[in-house]
DNA sequence: ACAAAAGTGTTCCTCTTACACCCATGA
DNA sequence: TCATGGGTGTAAGAGGAACACTTTTGT
């Protein structure tokens, strides 16, 4: 067994959004088909790394050139580096669509969390590319179907413990917009009395004064995130929070 | 700007141990010095991968060259992708020491969890390695200062959320040890009957009857991880945790 | 006898949970 | 007027935090 000499490093993201109701993720379909690989085929959206780039950059550039958006939230979920990952076919693909040599190819698996305006929709729809509720995807090429399952498990995780849901929100929400979002997310139900009453008093919220119109119902008060209330509460975290969290 | 075509992946691990009192860490030296590197520069243990081996495998390999154990906490810090990460001198040294031919290096670091027993410090002392107070570590080569702080930080999360203290104690060990590896760990300061109440109403801790010898004050009973009960513990989890973690 | 760490209970208070009805709006 | 989701309060119980003294051993 020898030293891998010559391995591709690439970067995968599974860009969530969130549309009221359901989780998505942006897909595309592979450019550029050769025999024996259909075009069709859904996958991630991602990119080989580029020299002097780090892998974080090359994920904000996948970022940018598949939605138009930089500075959005972007987090690692793994690396996927079965030495097989990646069949003779597609590998052969990848290099000469690259026009590179490589014998292997690992990639970083990222998550994006964008809000689904109408901007973002127009722009990924005509580039081709679709947003597909997460329950709807069945295949994806290579392992992104797993890249995909591992990212919405650090999505569930990272989202109860870390204020990430309003990355997915438009500016403006409701609390039940923000509460489908949860469930939507982990699958946790929860008491609606109970939901508003925490996250009201933990000052994360940020009343506008605006008020939903043209609802067949009682219009909701649409809320910001306060982020400088979210910073100076970390600081002031206990940090005692242990043990609770692993044992029963 | 082109594609990467060379890219040379590593592993660099981690090793915490814990002594009783302070946590330690697993240093090396640089084998076969070359001109302008010393031979005495700190490093932590690491690899270039290999073929047919995946990033998680290439950890294990170093770890059990460096501990001689297999089947120990491992866990993945991050990727450390700046192109300039590695110094031209490092690089000639790396290509020589491997005799490969690469661009650059990017590196997966992980930390690893083992539990200090006489075996391990004898192992590693005649292999010349050395194991060092983290607050001790000053300076290591290259960017391993910065693998080694993004550890400790992972670390840190880690043990607030899950039971992995016992990956460092002894089989057996007291309360006491236990809640001075959370004070060194987290730095987190807890009222002692508070902490006993807790950690023994969770279920964890079997009691082996055993007690302390010879020591100049009231032995300490012995207790014992129970892995079966927390396992249990974690199917019945509730996962209603969330605000509670990230809001006030 | 003394030094040193182990071990033990109670009270107060906060936070979690469970639970059911009225409100504002558009159709 | 009806259908729809928005919005509100309370009581009971569990769990967290603060607190000081006795016990066991070796020297």
């Amino acid at each position: 067994m020898t030293v891998q000499m010559n391995s591709g490093i690439s970067v995968d993201c599974v860009v969530f959004g969130f549309d009221g109701k359901d989780l998505k993720v942006l897909l595309i379909k592979r450019k550029y088909p050769v025999e024996g690989l259909s075009a069709e085929d859904p996958k991630l959206p991602g990119a080989m790394i580029l020299e002097n780039e780090t892998i974080p950059q090359a994920a904000s550039r996948v970022l940018e050139e598949s939605t138009g958006l930089s500075q959005i939230y972007l987090k690692q979920v793994g690396i996927f580096s079965d030495p097989d990952r990646v069949s003779p076919e597609e590998l052969d693909w990848i290099c000469k669509y690259h026009n590179i040599k490589t014998e292997r190819v690992v990639t970083v698996g990222y998550y994006a969390l964008v809000k689904l305006t109408d901007r973002i929709i127009s722009y990924t729809l005509r580039r081709g590319a679709s947003w597909v509720r997460v329950d709807d995807i069945h295949y994806l090429v290579m392992d992104h179907k797993k890249i995909l399952a591992e990212a919405l498990l650090a999505l569930q995780k990272e989202m109860i413990l870390s204020p990430i849901a309003f990355e997915l929100l438009p500016k403006k929400f409701t609390i039940s917009q923000l509460q489908n979002l949860f469930s939507a997310v982990t699958g946790i139900g929860m008491d609606n009395r109970n939901f508003r009453k925490k996250i009201l008093s933990s000052g994360l919220l940020k009343a506008t004064g605006e008020k939903e119109r043209g609802v067949a119902h009682k219009p909701a008060m649409y809320y910001e995130f306060n982020r400088s209330s979210y910073k100076k509460a970390m600081k002031e975290r206990t940090g005692l929070e242990f043990i609770n969290n692993w044992a029963y």
